[in-house]
DNA sequence: ATGTAATCGAACAACACGTTCGACACCGTT
DNA sequence: AACGGTGTCGAACGTGTTGTTCGATTACAT
């Protein structure tokens, strides 16, 4: 990719970040991202066709990346392990706290939605995929499809729980509550 | 409240109700309302100042009537009674069942983002009350303010999946995943 | 050095917003 | 039945945003 487009895209993104935590993101102009991006107006259009683009965008470039090198990391095929130190979660929550992409500007403030929803999905996709490596079919109490939901929104939860108190908690100790909140034992390895 | 006040308000609650279960809240406009209620422009804005508020007054319409008729209803002090008949959470649940104010179209659809939001912080203030009746201070595991957020949002994201995947389950069922989920009997009564 | 491709910025039409105003219709009251 | 008050109507208006166009300029890759 010509090394112009790459610094315009990443000049938009960067300028629409800032302004995500600024301020509602309907509030957001194409003129208000331009000016701060520095960058043509036929520019930003060339790019995305609507601010629409640039969220899914702004979303795939943020957590393809966090997901991605948790799934190429080796180490991580049960998910569940409990080893906690190579738990798949705290290795998230520990992305997050680095402000990884400038990724807590985005969950904090107001326009947190945008993300965690997507966040979800993507949670989802890997629980899922970690079930059908360990053929976990089910609990007699809770149906597949239900559990798997449940535990990826209980971490988005406590992730927005925790970046909504500022983060007082280490890594370590957010994962515990996780865990201790999705009641691991009581469930599966 | 004169009489037309009231019909305009509610025609355009209905217009606007109709028009979120068929596309997103931001390619709404106050022409596609005012259309399909069949009112003045200059009418519609002498009662929202903006479609926010508009937003906000049919949440509060909403879910005020949905928390008070649960609190005003003497025989849920306590709400994790475990009585599962009694449970405020099957209550809700029959509401929505029940598809009271037409709650289930806007649950469904993409802007159910908007409501279930609205929804969660109403359930928080209403557990947390129920807290401090019972002088509930927090396990040694899971700190109060934590866990009052896990409930709440694990009923919401339940509310979620079950409108996703269409009543498939009884008010009673989708109750006991949401007891088991939370995993009741572990933290207290 | 050259052809290609991205950027710029001004201008444009289309549309949505929120307001104003005069005219009319309905309301509750007397 | 008549009244004043108030809600509604609808057209018109200024403003701001959107997404597009186009010619001129600049940076890129080779």
């Amino acid at each position: 990719m010509d090394r112009r487009q790459r610094k315009t895209r990443e000049r938009i993104f960067k300028a629409f970040t800032e302004l995500l935590s600024q301020k509602d993101v309907n509030k957001i102009t194409v003129g208000d991202i331009i000016e701060k991006a520095d960058v043509g107006r036929a520019t930003f259009y060339a790019h995305f066709p609507t601010k629409d683009f640039l969220i899914k965008d702004l979303n795939e470039e943020l957590f393809c990346h966090v997901f991605d090198s948790v799934e190429s990391d080796g180490c991580h095929k049960h998910i569940f392990k409990c080893e906690e130190t190579r738990s798949i979660y705290l290795h998230l929550f520990k992305h997050l706290q680095n402000n990884d992409n400038g990724i807590l500007d985005l969950l904090s403030g107001e326009n947190n939605e945008l993300f965690l929803r997507y966040f979800k999905e993507g949670l989802k996709k890997l629980i899922e995929k970690d079930f059908e490596k360990s053929e976990y079919t089910g609990s007699e109490e809770l149906p597949k499809a239900f559990f798997i939901n449940h535990l990826a929104a209980t971490y988005v939860e406590t992730v927005r729980w925790w970046v909504d108190n500022n983060l007082k908690e280490t890594p370590e100790e957010i994962t515990h509550l996780y865990l201790t909140a999705i009641n691991l034992k009581g469930h599966r390895v």
